[in-house]
DNA sequence: CGAATAGTGTCTGTAAGACAGTATCTG
DNA sequence: CAGATACTGTCTTACAGACACTATTCG
């Protein structure tokens, strides 16, 4: 039984007005010293439970978040990626609104727009795409997009967050049916967003949806 | 840096008269000596280029099965699965057709159907759980079905495959405009299938989709 | 009232399913 | 020719998108 390297990477993802982004720090240890890279670490048999709860110790460690959207992505593992030998990286990805990033005032953590990316290092390149067309295709057929807006929020910001992530404008009447058939949401009453215009029913997410997705049959 | 336990395992999945069925095997080590489970292993870091070669090289080595569809599917992991320490299995699933499984002769490997399974050690009964369900998810928006035909087979054949797959009976048409959109098959001349009927075409699968999957826009 | 955005009613076109017909084999 | 299964043409139904209309706010 050889020895393997066994880390845990996260892959903290949101939305701003730039579009989809990436939480990047600095490694503070060698390999890499000093390069923007995921929240990372290794696994701690003594402490962690399971893998996922190494990536959510991980991440209130070095960004502060805690309890956001967390799901595993995929492992990456080999010889190559990494220069201390042999490892094993169980990578996950999280989501949450912009706002949660910078509630947690932590000045190392940088925002980085997933298609301008810097040179990253091991393969962190490839956990990102992986989780942004992982988002991406989920967001077709599922709830997965409400996490990446604050608890409370209204149908025409929702229906900006999938344009967003499916690159392409759809339906506001065949988007709402959708919403509607999915029944995933509360209405929050008497409270409406304001401007110089209609302001719009506020909603939230139904407590069952909030770990676990919503799926629709046919896709938006 | 804790000792971490890394190793692969694979369900092997293939479709019978029974239905959809998994490939396990006794064991031949403790823990667990002589239970039915998948076929793992260890990680062997001087030799695996990565995990998917290490489940590549479990599986010809336990099943005598080369090459067939292998895909990641989830990593499990924590300190309660294993008796021997915290662990990490990095599973994957594997399909084939059932007479590649025959054609291997290894009267070790068992086919259990995975709606009547043994008791099985670890969490490979979870394990099993997420690669049916996996399997049968994309099977609604992908050719992921076609590798557990042959590698030549006829329109109805694969409509029955998709049929068992979703557990419900889909529109003869439908299926057919689906296969012509998807541009997924190629019709292989002059051989047919027999019977006390019309024959059949028969068709195969296009090179390019042998290790990518054609993934449809609106599922079937 | 005009501008702006929210929300809805309704028509239309496209795609999925139902059904029935034709095609091709065996005995 | 009967029985069986393969394949196809066409009608109907259901759903997605287009469009237009109403609703509600601010200034």
């Amino acid at each position: 039984m050889d020895p393997v390297i066994c880390t845990v990477d996260v892959a903290l993802l949101t939305l701003t007005a730039e579009g989809l982004e990436v939480a990047l720090l600095k490694r503070e240890h060698a390999p890499f010293k000093g390069v923007a890279a995921l929240p990372g670490g290794y696994i701690q048999a003594r402490t962690d439970v399971d893998a996922r709860d190494a990536a959510r110790r991980v991440l209130l460690d070095k960004t502060g978040i805690a309890a956001p959207y967390l799901e595993q992505l995929a492992t990456f593992s080999g010889a190559a990626r990494d220069p201390r030998g042999w490892s094993v990286s169980i990578a996950y990805y999280a989501l949450v609104p912009a706002t949660t990033i910078a509630q947690a005032e932590r000045d190392e953590v940088r925002l980085h727009s997933v298609d301008r990316l810097p040179p990253l290092p091991f393969d962190h390149g490839d956990i990102i795409g992986t989780a942004v067309s992982r988002l991406r295709s989920k967001s077709q057929y599922s709830s997965l997009p409400c996490h990446l807006l604050a608890d409370v929020f209204t149908l025409p910001q929702l229906q900006r967050v999938y344009e967003v992530l499916m690159g392409e404008s759809i339906n506001k009447v065949s988007f709402r049916r959708k919403m509607t058939e999915m029944d995933m949401l509360d209405p929050v009453d008497g409270q409406f967003e304001s401007g110089a215009h209609r302001p719009a029913q506020l909603y939230r997410l139904k407590p069952a949806f909030r770990e676990q997705l919503q799926l629709l049959e046919r896709g938006l």
